[in-house]
DNA sequence: CGACTAGTTGAGGCCAGTCAATGTTGGTGG
DNA sequence: CCACCAACATTGACTGGCCTCAACTAGTCG
């Protein structure tokens, strides 16, 4: 809420209708895909997989702080993060901006504009991205004759529901201590899910957007880390993270 | 976190599973629901309302404090609430008990058990109510040949999805005014909606419970509802609330 | 009546927010 | 290549909002 800059929106996010260009063809992407037993084809078989990817549209290329969507853009279609990572935020009226989700690939996003018909949040890639777009129209339609695929996306939304629940449950009844060490350890799993080092990642989102996530100001969140490290729970060095003591994480988040 | 009662769960919840009993006959149930435009078969034809109607079983009675699911049990059904109120609560490791909503007539729960098969928190009667059981197996077959039933599903936990975000908004980004300000504004709205009062109302949780729900103690919100009695933004008696100045409170909502 | 639950109010302490100064990193243009 | 600038990050000092602990009241139930 500084008054400094009252003509721009907060940061310089690259518009992104315009720039926004496909890829390749679609064809054969979710069977070639490095995230096709994370994603919404999941347990498809092969015939449903051809017909799922007819209804992908082609990848889109994002670069680093480009918006995918705006909150009050129209709902039409899901994103499947197939590289890359984004940030999903809710604004408040007066301009506040809480980072509600940080999504890495193999993930989902969009889902709450289904109700309404327009996105309630914003989408900003961390980095350099691509992301699969999903008709969300198309998939309904298809989805009544791929019970499989009617399934997956049920699951999807109730899984993100599970989700908030528990960023809530940190976010209500946690200390920051807990808050951060939880995110951490979040994260680590999923890194882990994909493939990746569950001791050593790269934090993509800045101090101030992971305070903003966990409901803390970028001082107490750098101070934490600070204090992680001298208690040789972790080492971080700017958006290298290595965690040393995956217990004592554990310990302090709950 | 008390240790003076190790071996009582938390409160005297009554068991669920034994006493819950079939109400009536489920015919013509919707039709006459006053939650019809509300609740799942929303925008349904006559036919189609009557298909959903025998998907849905009969009516549960619930005592006040009765269980209707542990987190952990199996997910088998969705409940949508036709009379009275429940919270649902999701609990930590620990016995600490995070208050993840607060459901009200028209509103459906148990919508984060489709993705891992199992409910994730659990559901309270705050009094006694009155909820309608829609067994999710059938309701997904149902769907397929449903359109409009499909999609209200994916509304339904869109819906949800986006509600979580914004009460994640006020957990990490309000301070406690705001957030009681708005937990009552939201509570007026949703009565509102459902042809009651706005003004005025009774709370069906505790302070203790209020406070859980907000990230708060329960001193916070008892010592807050005193404030904004004395500010003349409202009249607190127990759990009668009439809200007086409903621009005041928005203004502290945020 | 006693036991228990729910709610109110007060006193004091601590965690995290705020304000501020300084260091570090990365990108851009001369 | 370096200088420069903006964004990002770290650390300190101070403050205040909320939690904790505690005492007391009111209502309910057996």
């Amino acid at each position: 809420m500084k008054n400094t800059m009252p003509s721009k929106p907060s940061v310089r996010y690259i518009r992104g209708d315009a720039s926004v260009v496909p890829m390749r063809a679609p064809q054969f992407q979710c069977r070639a895909c490095s995230c096709r037993h994370l994603c919404a084809p999941r347990g498809l078989n092969g015939e449903e997989i051809r017909q799922f990817e007819a209804v992908v549209g082609s990848p889109l290329h994002l670069a680093k702080h480009q918006v995918l969507y705006r909150a009050g853009d129209l709902f039409h279609a899901l994103y499947a993060i197939r590289v890359g990572s984004l940030k999903t935020s809710v604004l408040a009226e007066d301009g506040r901006e809480q980072v509600a989700g940080n999504h890495i690939m193999g993930e989902i996003i969009g889902l709450d504009g289904i109700a309404a018909e327009a996105h309630g949040c914003q989408a900003v890639a961390l980095e350099e991205s691509e992301v699969c777009v999903l008709p969300f129209a198309a998939l309904e339609t298809l989805a009544r004759s791929v019970p499989a695929l009617q399934h997956n996306l049920y699951q999807l939304l109730s899984r993100e529901v599970g989700r908030d629940h528990n960023l809530m449950l940190q976010l209500g009844s946690t200390r920051a201590e807990g808050r951060l060490a939880d995110f951490l350890l979040n994260l680590s799993e999923r890194y882990r899910q994909r493939g990746y080092s569950a001791n050593e990642f790269v934090l993509r989102m800045t101090r101030e957007e992971i305070g903003s996530h966990l409901g803390l100001t970028l001082e107490t969140v750098s101070r934490l880390f600070s204090r992680f490290q001298a208690a040789g729970v972790l080492q971080v060095q700017g958006r290298d993270v290595k965690l040393l003591d995956l217990q004592a994480l554990k310990d302090l988040a709950g």
